[in-house]
DNA sequence: TGACCTTATGTTACCGCTAACATTAAAGTG
DNA sequence: CACTTTAATGTTAGCGGTAACATAAGGTCA
């Protein structure tokens, strides 16, 4: 019925579908297969004649090296394994795209393992890229377990944590201080003279808790504090949950004059609920985001937000761990990185 | 001049920093180590006895087996390379997340390449992997150079083309047509009453041209057709950009009653310079996307689109991929799959 | 001119695992 | 009971590369 995925199914002895190997390419020139393959790995040590006529017979059969032997001979993988717990989230889809594009022209290779924002499965990827002799990790955030974290301080290879920031983390560091952050959006939102802020958050990982935790402290300093208008559930944020959520609790409470939210989806959709009940934005409701997605300054009216850096914490992941990998000059290993308050008509009454 | 990479550069052996091996593992529980290899490859043919010591052992010493020593052995590498043009653009996350989701729990592993829309990068990914022996490739359209599909079809593996459809698959298939969806929401625009509709586009991707294709040919079909109202840029797409498009479109031909965008994007920015501009969507203006993201529904007024359905299309690829591979009953090899017309607010004039 | 480098290439062993064939003991068979 | 089968394990020889050491040829210099 269904056949062999291999064509000339029949006798074949073993393997490798006459796939031309090191050893093809050395008969063919004439030398031994060291001598390929140092022509590869280090031409400086052949000589230009050789090389020469080694990269011609390399062209001619088509030769390509097989990396699993060479990672088995070499003990050199040229894997970097970038942990993510999400892939359909912009923010670290562009991340990533900040990650492949700085691995382009290198001969690393990306393996991304998807956490699904799960500790057990965060675990389970981290053992599996140790197991895969990854010869760095990239990893988001900082509140790995302490079975995680144990594990990535005895792997044999630099880790870098990304998105966030602490003095303390278990190898390397790119990110920002979301605390800060928070901080400053909401002080720009007291400043705006609004004062029944309510917040809308679905589920909330680490960095969002911490936006959070920032939230609730400096509204608690000014005496605005209300546990009343802090919504959230455990779905995962999107424009819609953010508008079912600020539809009730607008309905709720009318009198809320502002919504600082969890991430930029729900803020939009916070928009759209405002619009939809008649709320004139941002005279008598101020909304703002976070993390500064592209869309936040096209809608109408253009949302307030926090612009971050992730392409550059992707780029800079990459760069610190291939650095270390290769012990060439590094740069700081706890890297700080900005982050910038847009503010934009949804939140300026001024 | 560069030093070694290995941190305890100085006397070592050779490699593999004191990881057990099988060998180890065999040692422990006195047997041979092909013992140990099947009693993890093939249970069945070890006893019940046997398994339980070498698994225990194996906890115990946290052997973890070497996917590079495993793949030149075996001749299989378990990887599936995955091709796609964008990592930024959500209709791909999805796709990604669907094989991911799909992949999870075989012990096959993701290989993703970033095209970045470039045929000669393609054309160079489909190499690479083909060079690293991946078991099976799953790659985005069926536009492939001459040169880049006739290494797909020499490749000694299954090749899954997804997101559109056509009859000659260079392998397998799994997408829809984008000219027919095109087609369906033209003529709901028709069928509503609209009139002068104009078109928006940033870059187009080969789908997206067989959009507009479809969009064309049914307007001129029903004498509708003027392309001074048919606009595009090649930037890539997104809502700024959408907007820009838009503002300027509708300020040059303020009769236009309708647009068909690109993609869902593009939709949103023109909604949002409609509003600014103070047509009223859909009564003076109406709007449609393509693909249906999360948030066309949400915004105010919701979106109409084609909804798409990507994460099926990205578990289907791996799956029919791993039952090619394996070799186990498959299904058809050319999968039309459904898509969807949403009629929402922003074109419900009846 | 011969001891001593350098440079260019080769030999050997082995990375960690598994295919293929071999062996052994227990079990069936007529 | 000799003879074949079957089940469970072992032996050997690679997979396709590369590290480490070895060697050969030419150059340097007292």
């Amino acid at each position: 019925m269904t056949q062999k995925n291999g064509k000339m199914g029949g006798v074949k002895k073993r393997k490798n579908f006459g796939r031309p190997t090191i050893a093809d390419v050395a008969a063919k020139v004439g030398v031994s297969s060291i001598t390929v393959s140092r022509a590869l790995r280090d031409p400086s040590k052949v000589s230009q004649k050789l090389k020469t006529r080694i990269n011609q017979v390399i062209e001619d059969i088509n030769y390509i090296a097989d990396p699993n032997a060479q990672a088995l001979a070499s003990a050199r993988t040229h894997i970097i394994g970038v942990i993510i717990p999400s892939l359909s989230n912009h923010v670290f889809s562009e991340v990533l795209r900040g990650i492949y594009d700085k691995v382009a022209g290198t001969d690393y290779r990306i393996l991304i393992g998807n956490s699904r924002y799960s500790d057990e499965e965060e675990e389970r990827l981290v053992r599996l890229f140790i197991g895969q002799r990854a010869e760095a990790l990239i990893i988001t955030g900082i509140d790995q377990t302490k079975t995680t974290r144990k594990l990535l301080e005895k792997a044999h290879c630099p880790v870098v944590q990304t998105m966030e920031y602490t003095d303390d983390p278990v190898d390397m560091l790119v990110g920002f201080d979301h605390g800060l952050a928070a901080q400053q959006l909401v002080q720009h939102l007291m400043a705006q003279g609004y004062k029944r802020i309510a917040s809308i958050n679905a589920y909330m990982d680490p960095r969002v808790k911490r936006r959070m935790q920032a939230f609730k402290r400096e509204m608690q300093d000014n005496g605005l504090y209300d546990p009343d208008i802090q919504v959230s559930t455990g779905l995962r944020p999107s424009v819609s949950e953010g508008k079912a959520l600020a539809l009730e609790l607008l309905k709720q409470h009318p009198d809320v004059d502002a919504i600082f939210c969890g991430n930029d989806d729900l803020a939009l959709g916070s928009l759209s609920a405002g619009l939809e009940l008649g709320f004139k934005v941002p005279e008598q409701l101020g909304i703002a985001g976070f993390h500064d997605l592209e869309f936040m300054q096209a809608v109408h009216p253009a949302l307030t937000s926090i612009k971050t850096f992730r392409y550059e914490m992707g780029e800079q992941a990459v760069d610190m761990a291939i650095h270390s990998i290769e012990d060439t000059p590094l740069g700081e290993k706890i890297r700080n990185i900005s982050f910038e308050l847009v503010v934009r008509e949804s939140t300026r009454l001024t």
